[in-house]
DNA sequence: CGGTATTTTAAACAGGTGTTTAAACTGACT
DNA sequence: AGTCAGTTTAAACACCTGTTTAAAATACCG
């Protein structure tokens, strides 16, 4: 495997543990055995690192995620928001499939990237990727057209909220899950329990305060 | 003012902005006008810096809070979802009165605090101030009580997930909407556009997958 | 006032940070 | 075999981190 996939690989798992702040290029480069320079070397800085890391998730992730959304917004009849959400399902898991454990990390590092380093990363993928957020908004529009672009603008992000903020601490909730209930969640098993709760969310009906 | 309150009011500030991890001792004691050693001579660490903190903040709240659920588990019918949750506002709302922007500071220190130094701050709170969690578990049993426990962890950390992470980030998000769709909102605004949404959600039905 | 605590201060500590340098190594192509 | 680009390496860079020290300043109280 080449150096700059080594580096990739242990960045993105002591990222998603430990925060971009909180994990250093010394414990990297120690974890992927390769030298400190080569970061610097291949990346340039530990920002871009951080691109890097994110892009190749979101490479993978985002035109499965785009034609999801369009096939549903093209079809003919008028889907629901269960379904609207549902459409995250199957790109989401297939991470797992190129990744180990691909899901929760990106979903993880999606967490940290939202409160770590100033909201850096929100600017990258909504510049870097905007058609997932025009999709989504397209088909949220056509499962729920009475929802105004404010209201919708404010769920929208309340959603975000939950999944990102969810995942990003998922191992420390499906611990607690396995304690006090006996029962065995997985990360799907996760995914399967917030959408019922999102589409709600969106779907509440309009405070005409 | 001492010099014990400077510090404490200016690690807040620094905190919530930047989190604890991006806050450095010497940003803190320059803001404060303060020897660096002030800090280790009056809280011992940086830790207990950030637990004294919270934990000004939680004394503050936790006994409003907890009488407010208390109130409603003691009425004679049964709470709405909605109910439960609105009795979060006017504690919440209270901190602004007992400091300038109390209230989306302190959310804000809660998000950093879930995501930053791995889940310390989940198990500081859990620990000292359980009886916040046990009432408001009561309140939302008695307003839907067809909800098992294991559903009810869940859509409680989810919506703890958004309203700490909405809460987090709602600076940004409250500049995005003056600019996008030229409206003033304040973060009372944002409570009161964030509760119908989590209501919604842990109203959701139970899915029999 | 004098003496005892308490608090503040400048300085140094030991260790960690991202980044740069220049030399050493590697593998391919003429 | 010799050249040369691409890559790896150890070492040093300048700076920042939380914490500790011991001396100086201040506050308190009999």
């Amino acid at each position: 495997m080449s150096t700059k996939n080594k580096i990739l690989d242990a960045a993105e798992l002591l990222f998603a543990d430990k925060g971009f702040n909180g994990t250093s290029l010394r414990e990297i480069t120690g974890l992927a055995s390769v030298n400190l320079a080569a970061v610097n070397y291949h990346f340039g800085s530990k920002k871009e690192l951080i691109k890097a890391v994110m892009s190749r998730y979101m490479d993978e992730l985002s035109p499965r995620l785009e034609s999801a959304l369009l096939q549903l917004c093209e079809r003919d009849d008028k889907p629901t928001l269960h379904e609207v959400f549902s459409a995250f399902i199957e790109p989401l898991l297939y991470l797992n499939q190129y990744r180990e454990n691909g899901t929760s990390t990106f979903l993880q590092l999606l967490g940290r990237g939202y409160t770590d380093s100033q909201g850096f990363l929100r600017w990258f993928l909504t510049t870097q990727y905007p058609n997932v957020f025009a999709n989504f908004t397209e088909a949220v529009h056509k499962a729920y057209p009475e929802l105004s672009a404010e209201e919708m603008f404010w769920r929208l992000h309340f959603t975000m909220g939950t999944i990102v903020f969810t995942m990003s601490s998922s191992d420390a909730l499906i611990d607690i899950a396995a304690n006090d209930f006996s029962r065995e969640v997985d990360i799907s098993g996760v995914i399967e329990k917030v959408i019922p709760y999102v589409a709600a969310g969106v779907a509440a009906p309009i405070s005409n305060k």
